[in-house]
DNA sequence: AGGCGGTCTTATTTGCAGAG
DNA sequence: CTCTGCAAATAAGACCGCCT
């Protein structure tokens, strides 16, 4: 039911996208487009891209845009594109232009007429047309691919050239296929890999080292080998690699992906402290001369151990002073708190990261333990997950419990509390102290976080409340009475709530 | 202390594949 | 579509070591 209430919802809001005679015209130049090229990567849903200044600086491109411009003010953030705000605001920054169309034949035209004799005389670079309905729908703009634009690439620039030889590159437990190509200049840069991304793609376009290739570079950015035009009788067969060259392991060929299947292989102990690194943004703690070094020597070999480090162990590495060593871990240190999804998904469980955590953490199990004592059918329940991605969750943290327990019992790190929005209690604090009539001390704690207040176990500063049957002057008593925290009784705080 | 050169990090883009 | 993760190229800026 929960994939029947997603579809539904794709479709309305297909529906509502375009309306009417919009809608009617843009489906259409979509299929002329669509037979004329057969093509789909020249024709495709997209975000409206960047202008590219000729001699100017970074990358992206600027599609044409028709009926509307796109609003450029500084309320509209895109979610790809937060930079262009800043390109925007660049003195001499190009008018983009803009045109009305009526019929498809009117973009087909302009299309070639732009591709082939005008684009060289902009000023900037463009790699296609973005064409759009009027009206402005800002929370359609807000995703990755808006569903009411429609852009038409230009036909991408191919060179010749052949493949020298294939590296197979190592992330984490995934090898894949890089080709090495006899440099050439494409587009304005120096070409010489290209990712063939898996084992079948080699086989698809039967490719050899020393295969001619036509070579092109995709959204103007990622080397891509598009055809082999052909392989002389002497060119070499790609081999794939058998076995794990860390771990010996025989590794596992499905295909679309080759991996070593070994879970302890110390290849994917260091891909975890890189992503950890990496996922709590720890700037300046170099891989290469830091985290590698410290990680071969056999320093570190979990997340944990990173906590221990001081600086000595670090200025005892090559080209590692204490300029850098201090950067590296005041920014290490820097991270005191993080929420259960960042820490969970900063955990480089397979398949499962932050945002996806966050759906199960909204969806009640906010705490660790939570998670771990939930069941498959339970998470499977969450949108976004099924038996597969439950179990991806449930395994992985099974698998590093103790690990993770390990992070935080050094101390160093903690992970952030869930705060309830809008309950009656939000922002507001209790302490209990002696005995409760009607309830034990843990369902009242229990009541206050369910209503969105904070519980705490002493008082602390900024107490809201401390709740007690007896006036007793006790510690706690006292000191909420010197700090002036408000006290009240049982009664009192069952009517609070 | 400051300049120079080499090395490394960071930020940026799109494509592809798999699960939902 | 959405989310995750990993590919390549490049410029700018940070850093280290060496030389003056």
């Amino acid at each position: 039911s929960a994939n029947v209430t997603r579809m539904k919802g794709y479709i309305s809001k297909l529906q509502s996208t375009f309306t009417g005679a919009v809608r009617a015209e843009i489906l259409l130049y979509h299929n002329i487009f669509k037979k004329k090229y057969n093509d789909k990567q020249n024709c495709r849903n997209t975000a409206s891209g960047l202008v590219r200044k000729k001699n100017g600086i970074g990358s992206g491109d600027l599609n044409l845009v028709f009926y509307d411009a796109i609003s450029t003010s500084d309320e509209v953030i895109f979610q790809n594109e937060i930079h262009k705000l800043k390109w925007l605001k660049q003195e001499n920054f190009p008018t983009i232009p803009t045109k009305i169309v009526k019929t498809p034949q009117e973009v087909i035209n302009l299309r070639e007429d732009i591709m082939n004799n005008k684009r060289d005389t902009l000023e900037y670079d463009i790699d296609g047309l973005v064409i759009k309905g009027k009206a402005i729908d800002l929370e359609d703009m807000k995703r990755t691919k808006p569903m009411s634009q429609i852009a038409f690439k230009f036909q991408a620039e191919v060179i010749e050239t052949k493949v020298l030889d294939v590296e197979w590159s190592i992330s984490g437990h995934n090898y894949t296929p890089v080709a090495i190509v006899e440099s050439v200049r494409l587009m304005g840069t120096t070409v010489s890999r290209a990712s063939l991304a898996n084992p079948n793609l080699i086989q698809d376009l039967r490719l050899k080292i020393g295969s001619e290739v036509f070579i092109s570079k995709r959204g103007d950015i990622i080397p891509k080998i598009e055809s082999v035009i052909s392989t002389p009788a002497e060119a070499k067969d790609i081999i794939a690699p058998t076995v794990c060259e860390v771990c010996n392991t025989n590794l596992a060929n499905e295909g679309t992906r080759l991996y070593c299947p070994n879970e302890l292989c110390s290849k994917r102990i260091y891909h975890r402290l890189r992503k950890w690194i990496k996922k709590l943004n720890i700037k300046y703690f170099s891989e290469k001369l830091i985290l590698k070094p410290l990680f071969e020597s056999g320093r570190i070999s979990a997340i944990a151990d990173l906590y221990s480090l001081k600086i000595s162990d670090l200025t005892t590495l090559d080209r590692v002073k204490e300029n850098l060593a201090q950067k590296a871990l005041n920014n290490l240190f820097a991270v005191k708190e993080i929420p259960l999804a960042k820490f969970i998904g900063a955990f480089d469980i397979e398949n499962i990261g932050e945002d996806l955590t966050q759906r199960v953490v909204k969806a009640g199990f906010d705490t660790l333990e939570k998670i771990r004592s939930s069941s498959n059918f339970q998470i499977s329940q969450i949108d976004g997950f099924a038996d597969l991605s439950s179990q991806y969750l449930l395994d992985g943290i099974e698998n590093l419990y103790p690990q993770m327990r390990d992070v935080l019992n050094t101390n160093k790190i903690t992970i952030k509390g869930v705060k309830k929005m809008g309950g009656k209690l939000e922002g507001k604090s209790f302490c209990f102290t002696g005995k409760l009539e009607t309830m034990k001390r843990a369902e009242a704690e229990q009541m206050v976080r369910e209503k969105g207040g904070e519980a705490k176990s002493g008082v602390v500063k900024d107490l809201t409340y401390l709740v007690t049957n007896s006036n007793e002057p006790t510690a706690k008593y006292k000191k909420a009475q010197s700090q002036g925290t408000k006290i009240i009784t049982e009664t009192e705080f069952l009517e609070l709530i």
